[in-house]
DNA sequence: GCAAAAGTGTTTCAAGTACACCCATGT
DNA sequence: ACATGGGTGTACTTGAAACACTTTTGC
């Protein structure tokens, strides 16, 4: 019954950010390390002694890429014994949204070895990191629809036109305009501000909303139910 | 960057048995080991270097209360560091569903250290134990409405208000009889058979009932999708 | 014959879906 | 003036919810 087991554990984190002209995206680091050197991977690494998963997470992301993140959340765990040819790894992965402006900002700073991929132009990653993500983008499709998480994806104040098209792109279906505000608002968690869109070409700005949080969790406790 | 990493593996399950008489519950372990002696807890141990996570869940299983399951599912990663007192243990937990027989003949075979808990009543237990289970408790409540599993936790063959009576136990809230049986026959993939019940007490016997499951397979291919 | 469980339809109401024209701005 | 994107309401159809009496069996 003594088993001296020498399996590691590693967190990987699939980071998504999101803007209406590139949609939805991915953040891939360049691998340095001998296994897979040259391939794009997730950010992630090993689990330090100390500290939680969520910590590792956080820690892994801004060691490698810089960024930091908004919504984080537990995906799945993946352990079978041939996924790291090295040695056995375990790794437990997350999924994690950020604001347009942390997304922005790292495609600017982009130092070739961090980048941004459109999920619909992901290259071959390490492991079995292609398949993480296909998981990370059926669990983001499946928690949209029924939980208000599309707001971590956009700015704090943002025309509603964004969120249609941020639930389009992700569901990868059209949706009407009308049903689609008129089922949001009835909610009441959507607050409609005076502010207008700047907008950049042609075309009658939008006013600006925003998420309210707080009403939201309210809402929840007394038992709505958000569903698209 | 070298890291020497001492984090152990392991694997818990919560295995979930039915009937109508008794409800919902879970299969637990009492522990003979140092820590937590003598104190319930979810069968589970350390995952060994060959195997995968399922394999290691399955082996524990039978190893420790000789049951074999019959739907299995990666429930959630636990890895608080502070989660066992000896050292650092990441416990990947599973959730299963095993069929009434085996329900019925563990209950039985009960060498005192191995036993079914109602989830109404069940002891504090060892580590995080209990909110393992209070999780996949919920992820259960969850599945149940979207996908078709709670037929992994009655016979082949059932008459209808099993199915009702297990509905209710595990959502916890009244269904309509008429409006439930409507739904669920719609669908098109539970079978009514010939056969009647044999009612122990009084009572019209009702027909037996079962799941196609193939049927539920193709019809989910071109696209249905159940839910209560 | 009475208690226990199964079987069965209709009506009402709410939500989902489909659909087209006008408005504000930039060029 | 025209191209671009934003804003808005109604009619129709479908699914959800509420609801009560009859039938078969054991005792």
């Amino acid at each position: 019954m003594t088993i001296t087991q020498n399996i590691k554990v590693a967190v990987d984190a699939v980071v998504f950010g999101y803007n209406s002209t590139d949609g939805l995206s991915i953040l891939l680091i360049k691998r340095k390390s001998d296994t897979f050197h040259g391939t794009w991977a997730l950010p992630g690494g090993l689990v330090h002694e100390g500290e939680s998963l969520e910590q590792a997470v956080t820690r892994e992301l801004n060691e490698e890429t810089g960024v930091s993140i908004n919504y984080l959340e537990q995906l799945y765990t993946f352990g079978k014994p041939e996924r790291d040819p090295r040695n056995r790894v375990v790794s437990v992965a997350y999924y994690g949204l950020v604001k347009p402006d942390i997304f922005k900002l790292k495609a600017a700073t982009d130092a070739s070895d961090v980048a941004w991929f459109e999920v619909k132009k992901l290259p071959t990653l390490a492991f079995d990191h292609n398949e993480i993500i296909s998981e990370a983008i059926k669990r983001l499709k499946g928690k949209i629809t029924y939980e208000p998480i599309g707001f971590e994806l956009l700015d704090e104040k943002f025309p509603f036109s964004e969120l249609e098209k941020l639930y389009m792109t992700v569901l990868d279906r059209p949706l009407d305009r009308r049903n689609f505000k008129k089922k949001i608002m009835k909610f009441g968690f959507l607050e409609e501000t005076n502010e207008k869109q700047s907008l950049s070409g042609a075309g009658r700005p939008g006013n600006l909303f925003q998420f309210n949080q707080e009403k939201y969790f309210q809402l929840k406790k007394e038992g709505i139910n958000f569903e698209i």
